[in-house]
RNA sequence: GCCGCCUUAGCUCAGAUGGUUAGAGCGCUAGAUUGUGGAUCUAGAGGUCUCCCGUUCGAUCCGGGAAGGCGGUACCA
């Protein structure tokens, strides 16, 4: 006798997520609410593969010939490499390419869909998550980049948040640069004490501006006791960075005269003022206030591929978790000018600008603020099986329904009258319709609404009153269905 | 990757110094109610105590390892 083989587990890998029900309403929902702010701009939709050759991806390392770790990678038949995207701008940017003269510029597209990293997935980080993105490419103009801000704010006020609920920051990668001038490093390259600034700056929400000056010069020990090294700068050096990171006022006119003797002297400084100044303009003919969208020298977004304004929407909410502990949800959105990376297909520098909201955070992050309330009853209207030799009356009863556009079943499983008005409950039914001798006689139906029901037996504790079963039951004439569904679906006002 | 904590019923969790039959609440099933969900009461079902190796007469409990989870942290296009 051999041992009956260990059963199957059933499980998902770790970091990735089944969506059922409410939630892929929600999700679909949101995503439709997003799509339309992006078509009222002029925005124009693209699909494109899951998978793409890892070169494309700029994510192969050549001396081990072998992709990056952080991506999901395989070998095709012919023995290439390719791989699962880890975002929808390095597949756009090899569409563009790939499409050349046949692309009318400036070309705006948007797109959505799922997005995959192979990295450890943390609260709220997963491995297969849904981005929304919308670029604009060629074009150098911070028109561009201005849009981008008016278009996040204008969705996520769509989305029924209200103003001062979120906030969009902006800065720019020149800016930056020109920091980097003035503690004398090279400006926008990408050597590893250059990096570790940038990186210090980005923690400034978690760690704070102490720990932001330790891990810009000697290096900041954690709670968990990890070490992570610093920049290296001199106090005068990380006083400068700090100086500019913290110069962010309310108003965003204010904040470019407090950047304006920040990075003063620096040439490229200077050109981020200017483009900062010019967004200014743009933001306020586009109606976008200083509720909507702030200058923040604090943003500094990823670390590869950005060239100029960088910007970030996050939600402002306090939220509390099941637990009752408060919450940081942090950015929901985040994008910026990539001009450099066309060229990597083409040669030429192709300017583009683009930002991308992250569908599943901004979900997470509203229906922990509340706003995304699970309706109380998104189920169909059951029509419970009392007697089933009259199967074809219940299935013309959920036909009729269906033609009056109302969600019906007629029930498929076991079980008497009890068990069906019990799973009818589950399943979120608004309404039961129940059919037996008695009603067939008398050529009607019986409707038992639910919803009414349930908010009456959170009232009533009694005993006695329980067994009053015409409670939220009426009667009908068999030709009034269609009519008195409508009627408990929609009462009148 | 690194650090810490955790893993017992579908879920949340108790528990015994290493000893027969491992518990609670919620949920689930059924009955009270032969044609009625959601309240109440009663009963019932449900367990490889994560897995492997070791110590032991005997391990869910002790030791080692693995896997999974949680929380930090690093990296993050």
């Amino acid at each position: 006798m051999s041992k009956p083989p260990p059963r199957l587990q059933a499980r998902s890998p770790r970091g990735f997520q089944d969506l059922s029900g409410h939630a892929v309403r929600a999700r679909t929902k949101m995503i439709a609410t997003i799509r339309e702010v992006y078509d009222r701009y002029g925005f124009e939709p693209l699909e494109t593969p899951a998978l793409e050759y890892v070169d494309a991806l700029g994510k192969f390392l050549p001396e081990q010939d072998r992709p990056d770790e952080g991506i999901f990678a395989l070998k095709d038949t012919d023995e290439q490499w390719i791989a699962l995207r880890y975002d929808l701008t390095a597949p756009l940017s090899r569409f563009v390419a790939q499409m050349g003269q046949d692309l009318v510029l400036p070309y705006r597209r948007y797109q959505v869909g799922s997005v995959w990293r192979n990295e450890k997935p943390g609260p709220g980080r997963f491995r297969e998550f849904t981005q929304f993105d919308i670029d604009t490419i060629g074009t150098a103009s911070p028109a561009a980049d201005a849009e981008n801000c008016a278009v996040l704010a204008e969705a996520l006020e769509a989305l029924g948040l209200k103003r001062g609920e979120f906030i969009v920051k902006i800065n720019t990668r020149r800016l930056l640069d020109g920091v980097m001038e003035r503690i004398g490093l090279q400006p926008g390259s990408a050597d590893p004490q250059s990096l570790c600034v940038l990186r210090a700056i980005d923690k400034f929400d978690r760690v704070g501006i102490e720990g932001v000056r330790l891990l810009l010069t000697s290096g900041r020990k954690d709670e968990s006791g990890d070490f992570t090294k610093g920049a290296g700068l001199s106090a005068q050096a990380a006083d400068i960075v700090l100086d500019f990171m913290q110069a962010g006022q309310a108003s965003r006119g204010e904040t470019l005269s407090a950047l304006a003797r920040a990075v003063a002297n620096a040439p490229s400084g200077r050109a981020g003022l200017d483009e900062l100044e010019a967004i200014d303009r743009i933001l306020a003919n586009l109606g976008i206030d200083e509720g909507r969208a702030i200058f923040d020298p604090g943003i500094v977004r990823g670390l590869a591929y950005y060239t100029g304004a960088v910007l970030e929407a996050a939600i402002t909410i306090e939220i509390t978790d099941d637990e009752g502990r408060r919450r940081q949800i942090g950015s929901v959105a985040g994008g910026g000018r990539y001009d450099g990376l066309i060229s990597r297909f083409t040669g030429t520098d192709i300017p583009a600008t683009g930002v991308s909201i992250g569908v599943d955070r901004l979900m997470t992050a509203l229906s922990l603020a509340g706003r995304i309330g699970a309706s109380q009853a998104e189920g169909p209207v059951v029509v419970t099986v009392f007697d089933k030799s009259r199967m074809a009356d219940y299935q013309r009863i959920a036909a009729e329904l269906r033609a009056a556009g109302i969600r019906a079943e007629v029930f498929l499983g076991e079980g008497g009258l009890k068990a069906q008005l019990r799973y009818a409950d589950r399943r979120g039914a608004p309404v039961a319709v129940i059919a037996g001798g008695d009603e067939f006689a008398a050529g009607t139906v019986s409707l038992k609404d639910l919803i009414a029901g349930r908010a009456l037996s959170a009232e009533v504790a009694g005993n006695e009153q329980w067994r009053e079963k015409s409670r939220a039951q009426v009667t009908v004439p068999r030709g009034e269905l269609v009519a008195q569904v409508k009627a408990i679906l929609q009462p009148p006002a």
